[in-house]
DNA sequence: AAGTTAGTATACCGATCGGTATATTACTAA
DNA sequence: TTAGTAATATACCGATCGGTATACTAACTT
């Protein structure tokens, strides 16, 4: 199991720096010291390499956010949360969020944008669920759960891209700037 | 010359739709009815024919922001002025637009990103300029041009995103909040 | 001990990649 | 009229693409 694992490594490492297409699968195996078979025995096509990579990471991504947006009437102490857990995150799986931003952003009809989708869509409903329970405290924010679940993430991927191209760090100030500047979207 | 603005026409539809490295020269020379050297006799490359595309409509682009970047004093009004403009050049070059944020975001090494990279860097330029000359009027906004204009374009970025996505139109309230959720975080 | 299975390598597949050598045509300049 | 140039096509290049047929080994199962 050695192998699949540092082949997951490997993947990640070369995926976030040039982009899935960007990477053959021979630069792939050499990197990681093994043949082509191996690697297909594991994972059967690019795209299930690919698949396996989101899989394992975006599993405890959504974990994280999950957890963090459970609602309890305080909804600015909720976003605080998710952001500060999506900060932590961000800092521990540096590679593996860019590659996931960019994925985000790929073009709608090619690879990577199609195996980020789905897991997007899970993503977002839990936003878009916090939003909607908050609304009954909020009346102002109904049917509006969507674009709030979109700009709050976006909000926060600013501050990210920001931090990723070491231009800030992701200190409470910045959990302050995220929450705030869209609150004040939402409020007003 | 029909042939070569086809070629770039042709071009902004697959990179936009599949990505630059998801689309071959075959592809683009068969969609565009001619053959292989007369797309090189234009462009020389496939690299070439990526900074013709962007030369065409970042070089407009660029204009539209550096014209509405003009600081007459009222920092909210300059604000309000470039949003503006950018959301009417995104409503006239959806295609190119798209294509230009999944540059934004795409991986550090890849071609696209390169290509983009040092546009970008003229662009900000602009931006850091105009809140370097508001921070005269604004004390607390001083050596922050660089992080205010990448979470200013940010934000502007999330509406359009939106905006592509077909979950909102561009209209005076995406403006409105886009600015004031913007100003929220500098002016606190 | 015999059969089965997981993991791995060598060597290969057709398709496609970006790019070009050569030739031809058509227009322009002298 | 002739020389040169811009624009195009046919046919091709070596390299790389994602993927696999075959065989071997080691370990586990019965």
């Amino acid at each position: 199991m050695e192998n699949k694992e540092n082949i997951l490594k490997v993947a990640l490492d070369l995926f976030s720096a040039k982009g899935y297409d960007g990477v053959g699968i021979q630069e792939i195996v050499e990197k990681a010291g093994i043949t082509k078979p191996t690697l297909y025995h594991y994972f059967g096509s690019k795209r299930g390499l690919l698949e396996s990579l989101i899989e394992q990471y975006f599993s405890r991504f959504y974990d994280v956010v999950k957890t963090a947006a459970i609602y309890t009437g305080d909804l600015p102490l909720t976003m605080t949360n998710i952001t500060r857990a999506i900060f932590v995150f961000v800092s521990e799986n540096r590679d593996f969020y860019r590659m996931y931003l960019s994925m985000c952003f790929s073009s709608p009809d090619s690879e990577p944008y199609a195996a980020i989708h789905k897991y997007n869509i899970d993503l977002y409903l839990v936003l878009e669920d916090l939003f909607r329970k908050a609304s009954k405290d909020h009346g102002n924010m109904r049917n509006r759960q969507k674009r709030y679940a979109f700009t709050f993430l976006g909000m926060i991927n600013n501050y990210v891209t920001l931090y990723l191209g070491n231009f800030i760090e992701l200190n409470d100030e910045a959990i302050f700037l995220a929450v705030h500047q869209f609150s004040h979207g939402i409020y007003s």
